[in-house]
RNA sequence: GCGUCUGUCGUCAAGCGGUUAAGACCUCGGAUUGUGGUUCCGAUAUGCAUGGGUUCGAAUCCCAUCAGACGCCCCA
């Protein structure tokens, strides 16, 4: 036998079983989503490279060691890790600042990102995601959270913890990230080799690592105190505290937590997530938040946004696995040619029919019909001659012979 | 990139240095040439991820490689 080929580490076929966990996914996406008036788009799979390392910036780990990058005709193309800076892309390009604000789009999709694949992470993967562009209110992020939290109900999903974060504006968060490094300075040495490349890199990263001996560190009084005070400027406080009321009145829970930053570096002022206890250590089903400079990092006009996306495989985890369905009827006769003509005609009526393509014995037709349908539908040489078909239903055993032009009724 | 654990039929597995490599499920065939889901019989790994080694003897011990799971980093 010629050698097997494997599949790809880090990609998953997703078997017949399951598809349906997926159907419910999707259908229950655009069912809520368009109830807020979104409207999907769909976006290439690739893209310039250049869009991800000036979108979701060259300092994160998805740009700097986990993209798909190959080139072609002098072009460096990248398999998307997300879909956010593809959305914006196409926000811009095709001119829909000119819509009337704001504009919301959902999508949903295969995402690429080179990692060491464990539970909930693969390297290809699946996001749905929204985004909101052109209202700068909180009532924007309030809207999305809500969505996610209703989408995430929908899906019969309601003990999620949601967690909430303000970074504030680059300008007070610069005066935060100074902050930071200045209380660290004279433990440098004691942090751990991570942190110390995060110090440079991304001082909010510092704060939620977990090694030991850096907690230790990061628990003394004088650097919590940094840590824990509200840095924020007066407007983005204003902001967050907006949101917060809409949230509260909306009856969404949060919990604040001071230490989610996300590492997507697009982010200003409202960051969150949306976590499950039953994920193992990728508990994250849903990140998100307001991004309000990215869409004139990438050349449009001034537009400010918000949006989030969810792991469809965390998500699915998460359901109940559905039955498998059975078909309306399968039919158990001895003339292939009279089946044929049975099923297409039921086909036609909506009804889900098979019938044994083999031309095997009856009692394995039927052994058959027993396993994957309701009703087996027998169609011998004396149904034929009678212009009839045998109905029996296999859960109770009941049989009854019925007119070819009245089996429908008979099988709903 | 690092760490821990694991690779025996399509699936779940027993086996722990000497077996003919259990068993179960699935699949297929038969009992049963028009009445199933129960039952009963039968079929299905010259091979235990791959390659080396140790040994009289290896699925069992050792090494390497590959693959998988989980964790770190990071993220959905």
């Amino acid at each position: 036998m010629a050698k097997i080929i494997n599949i790809i580490k880090g990609t998953k076929d997703i078997l017949p079983q399951d598809v349906e966990q997926w159907h419910i996914l999707e259908s229950k996406a655009l069912e809520i989503f368009s109830k807020y008036g979104y409207k999907e788009i769909r976006t290439p799979i690739f893209e310039a490279t250049e869009l991800f390392a000036r979108g979701v910036g060259d300092t994160t780990d998805i740009v700097n060691k986990e993209m798909y990058t190959f080139e072609k005709s002098e072009r460096s193309l990248t398999l998307r890790p997300e879909n956010t800076a593809g959305v914006v892309r196409s926000f811009i390009e095709n001119g829909m600042a000119r819509l009337s604000a704001p504009v919301k789009l959902w999508y949903k999709g295969p995402m690429f990102r080179y990692e060491r694949p464990q539970a909930g992470r693969q390297r290809q993967f699946h996001q749905v995601g929204v985004e909101m562009f052109g209202i700068k209110n909180a009532a924007a992020d309030a809207e999305v959270i809500l969505l996610a939290v209703n989408y995430l109900k929908s899906l019969g999903l309601c003990d999620l913890e949601v967690e909430l974060n303000s970074l504030g504006c680059p300008t007070c968060r610069e005066a935060y990230k100074s902050k930071i490094k200045e209380v660290l300075k004279p433990e440098f040495d004691n942090l751990c080799e991570d942190c110390q490349s995060r110090y440079e890199k991304n001082p909010l990263r510092l704060l939620d690592c977990k090694v030991e001996s850096c907690k230790e560190i990061f628990a003394k009084p004088e650097i919590q105190k940094v840590i824990q005070s509200d840095f924020i400027c007066e407007e983005c406080a204003a902001h967050f505290e907006e949101l917060k009321s809409y949230l509260d009145k909306l009856n969404v829970k949060y919990t604040i937590n001071k230490l989610l930053v996300r590492g997507l570096d697009y982010y200003n002022r409202t960051v969150f997530e949306i976590k499950s206890n039953n994920l193992g250590s990728q508990n994250a089903v849903c990140g998100g938040g307001r991004y309000d400079s990215l869409v004139r990092n990438l050349g449009g006009e001034d537009t400010p946004a918000v949006g989030w996306a969810m792991g469809m495989e965390r998500l699915n985890s998460l359901l109940p696995v559905p039955e498998p369905e059975l078909l309306d009827g399968y039919i158990v006769s001895t003339s292939p040619a009279d089946a044929f003509e049975l099923a297409e005609n039921l086909r036609t009526l909506g009804l889900k029919i098979e019938f044994d393509l083999a031309n095997k014995k009856f009692t394995k037709q039927l052994e058959k019909a027993s396993k994957v349908a309701k009703y087996a539908l027998i169609l011998g040489e004396d149904e034929i001659k009678s212009g009839t078909v045998s109905v029996k239903n296999l859960s109770t055993g009941e049989q009854v012979a019925v007119a070819k032009n009245k089996i429908a009724e008979t099988l709903k």
